[in-house]
DNA sequence: CTCGAAATCTAGCGTTGCTAGCTGTTGGAG
DNA sequence: CTCCAACAGCTAGCAACGCTAGATTTCGAG
């Protein structure tokens, strides 16, 4: 059984070696770069090993963007606000330094197409953590408006500025204005209805 | 002289062939369906003719950006509200459908990697006219603050709702009270300073 | 030591974006 | 009217891609 259970060990080392290094070329070089061939030699095995780990390309740059969530989620717990500001603006802050700092993670994650499964039952938990760390930084100014809707439109403001941003598609000098021109505009003050 | 006419007068009518052979392809079948056998098989030529026309297939899909972003900037521009409602939450509405019901051309636009010049000063006059219009329809509610700022956080955040729609991480039926969230966020009443 | 199964590799298929170089057409010079 | 240079367009092929069939090596069980 033991044979059996080092076998196992191996292969799930394996597994995470590739997971990584596909993560490191992608950083590193983008995801134009992470081709079946690059990858294989750099975990040193030839490319059908890859295809016994993971069903193609697709799954392999699936798995990356999973525990990419986790990462994420990570580091939205730890962003805690300095005195005297609110937790809304320090978890916008790490988001947004999140995809900032690893584009590659972030593309993978959410721009390409990619599809982890979102809508149904089956949503990975890494992914659950993330949007409930979201959530968690919302409830604070929620005032009486619906919860899950708000941490979707502050997702939503987030991944927009994010994704334009690294699109050079916004003004990177007016970065903090916008940001805190986000923050104010979701904060306070419910508005009446029927604009 | 005439001669020299007609030739190039053809030449311009197969460019433009090529660019909506290219953007039909992709909506019917989407981007990863454009190639260049299959867009030369289109247009009738053969596949060198695309490149006396085009650098390389991204100058392709860089062409039917510019004009889908001219086609954006019409939509938004006879976006008019019914009484009673706002200029921002037509536009915001004639954003969004064009985003649902030309994904592949917004994809181009906006998601793929596509390195259409926007930071620097040679910007087509195509995006200009566009982001003119989102720049009206935020002029109403801008209060003191920036404009062009403002028109940023409202393009972002229609733009990530766009693509999370589209990747489907967003709940369908909470489509209405997201909008009606957002516009609300943005509209009214000016926040005091330092969250 | 031998054998069979499992693990791994070599080699190759079909498709991609792109290009070198041949071929047939055509308009202007003589 | 003839010739020929210039050019438009095509055929054919390259290197790299994702992926896989089938040969080969490895290694524990008997």
């Amino acid at each position: 059984m033991s044979i059996q259970n080092r076998r196992e060990r191996e292969r799930a080392e394996r597994h995470q070696l590739i997971i990584d290094a596909a993560r490191e070329l992608a950083e590193e070089e983008g995801w134009d770069a992470v081709t079946t061939r690059r990858l294989a030699d750099k975990v040193e095995y030839s490319q059908p090993v890859l295809y016994s780990h993971f069903k193609g390309k697709d799954a392999i740059v699936r798995a990356v963007a999973i525990q990419g969530a986790g990462e994420l989620a990570r580091q939205l717990r730890k962003a805690r606000p300095e005195k005297g500001r609110s937790r809304l603006r320090a978890a916008a802050e790490a988001y947004l330094k999140f995809a900032n700092t690893r584009p590659a993670l972030y593309d993978a994650m959410f721009v390409q197409r990619v599809d982890i499964p979102f809508g149904t039952d089956d949503i990975p938990q890494e992914l659950r953590d993330a949007f409930g760390e979201l959530v968690a930084a919302v409830e604070p100014v929620r005032g009486d408006r619906d919860l899950e809707t708000l941490t979707e439109l502050f997702w939503s403001t987030l991944h927009g500025i994010a994704t334009l941003t690294h699109g050079k598609r916004l003004r990177p000098a007016h970065h903090e204005a916008r940001l805190e021109m986000a923050l104010g505009a979701l904060s306070l003050t419910q508005q009446e209805d029927g604009l």
